[in-house]
DNA sequence: TATGAATGAGTCTTCATTCAT
DNA sequence: CATGAATGAAGACTCATTCAT
């Protein structure tokens, strides 16, 4: 088990974090790793003593956001209303991603080992807990399969990030997704 | 206007282009320059001279395709039948991303001014008409607004690229976002 | 005079000492401290009281080890046969040289003040001795001075080292350098 | 076969190579690439032009050495008399290391890869030839192999790049390996 | 005293861009 | 016009050394 970090070092550890996190956001992975020391107030020693490599940094602030977010689709997953917790899901997660390039950055980069550990593979079996609860409840037809969901998530959610949606936007696309996920009549 | 080029000069600026997207699609817009002039078999100099800037150079391909593209979407617009043309539109458009990293990174990037002329922009009226023929065709509902096609249209675009799609998949998340576009009866 | 060390202080000092020999004859003296350090199982900083300089402690490494020779030598001066002692001295340095990168290191770095106590210096004295026995006793010619016999030394150790010697070279190039040495008829 | 370099890049890439192993013969190869580039007049860039890798540049030296003294030996080999010439070559390379921090170096460096191509392993032949020749004069004894000959070349090259010989005392430890190596009659 | 986190100068390396040939 | 050598500003990463805990 790792050994516990010193209290003044896991204060500059999520601090790094922190830092990093805005700073790769804002103006993407290419964002030197200088900055973000500066930008945290530290050495650069200190982060590549936390993170002996950036792509250890990016790892660990992508584990961050997985987790963060694993929670939050877990109460939903556990409490919400079968037929919007999916969508709420959904609608969230895109909210959230608007303003973060790291989200398209990691997946345009030719960093083939970061992709390793894909955010959304580990949300997989949520994802597709919260999808089979909404198909039961009618929400979403039968014959969707979580591929093309998360197809449909990582989309939109990239299409957020680079083109800056306001909301009214963002919506209105998301109604779109939405209808043709829906479940319905015959097509005429 | 531009003084017209020798013809050596021509091509040698069309091989460029050529190899700098087949470049770029390939390892990403961080291959470097030099990578680009010795594929096409010139000196880094001539790739310079053609285009002052390597941002200059992106913009030129993007120029290129959102002509190709253009093209076809007019052939569309023009002798399409209304209630698939712009289906079929979209469908290619994602088709021909797939294997484009360009694409993604070109959004990922901080270059501001590579977005100013964003090719999707260009496009807009003729995206507009496919779109208006579908909708009086009856083949897309009428609430339907453009920027929320663009922003499918670039979701879908970028996700195809990045999660490197096989035929099937893109096929089925198309098909929802279709369904999603298509005029219907009265929503439940 | 050095104010004795508390015990602990003083078992961490060996183990610092133990641990940094073996670690810069296997790695070099390119070896980080750091590795040093967590070998013995200290901190760092640990190993930056005893040594406030990663020069000191080479330093100190030397020096034990020149002691550790220095016994030996002085055993053979005093109780072995004096035709041969000198030759064993010999074969014994150069294999114990075989497996510390240390030696050739030292000897090739920048680090002047490191060479300032040349180890050989201190063993002269105990190495004329040898040298005069060996000489009184007919086993090595007399015309053969100090300083080409400490040179050959050195020579032949950090050949041993840097080449990997087996034993078999090792012996028949001895063989040659102390045939050379060995007092011998009028040179036809 | 290498395109032929222009007239300016040669006369750099031959200024850097000797600027170069001035550099590291002196402060050994730990001296930075810096400062070899300005010690050469030129930017950090042209070196690396040239050599990609430090190892690169370390091995163009190496090279180049080699070279130099291979043109010697093959002139020994071919001309030389057979009973002095090797002598000579074993006391020329001697004198030639005496001043080279980069030979002693190299060789107690971690640089796997840079020992690779040995540059004694590459004159090897040549001095079998002249061992052979010596041996055939009745110069040196029979039973000599080449191995033990390199091994004491080495050893006396690192001993008098480390120990900063002076003539006199070079001649004097050469004169014992010469003796050791010389045809002889039965040993007493 | 021991610890290990923080520091930051220094190293190698890459690449867009300029300019002499 | 074409060429490719030169440039130097970054950038990632290392490590001896200091200092707060």
């Amino acid at each position: 088990m790792p050994k516990p970090l010193r209290a003044d070092a896991r204060r500059n550890r999520e601090r790094i974090l922190d830092v990093a996190e805005a700073v790769f956001d804002a103006k993407g992975t290419r964002a030197s790793t200088e900055d973000v020391a500066s930008g945290a107030g530290v050495g650069i020693g200190t982060v590549f003593r936390h993170f002996p490599t950036k792509t250890d940094l990016l790892k660990a602030i992508i584990g961050r956001g997985v987790e963060r977010m694993a929670a939050q689709i877990q109460v939903l997953v556990d409490e919400g209303d079968p037929a919007t917790a999916f969508f709420e899901f959904f609608t969230r997660m895109v909210a959230e991603a608007s303003s973060k390039k790291t989200v398209v950055d990691l997946l345009g980069e030719a960093a083939e080992d970061l992709r390793a550990d894909k955010p959304i593979g580990v949300w997989r079996s949520a994802i597709e807990a919260l999808l089979a609860k909404a198909q039961d409840a009618g929400a979403v037809r039968a014959d969707v399969q979580p591929p093309e969901v998360l197809a449909l998530l990582l989309g939109t959610c990239q299409a957020a990030v680079s083109a800056g949606w306001d909301e009214r936007l963002r919506d209105r696309t998301l109604a779109i997704v939405f209808d043709g996920l829906r479940a319905r009549g015959p097509q005429p």
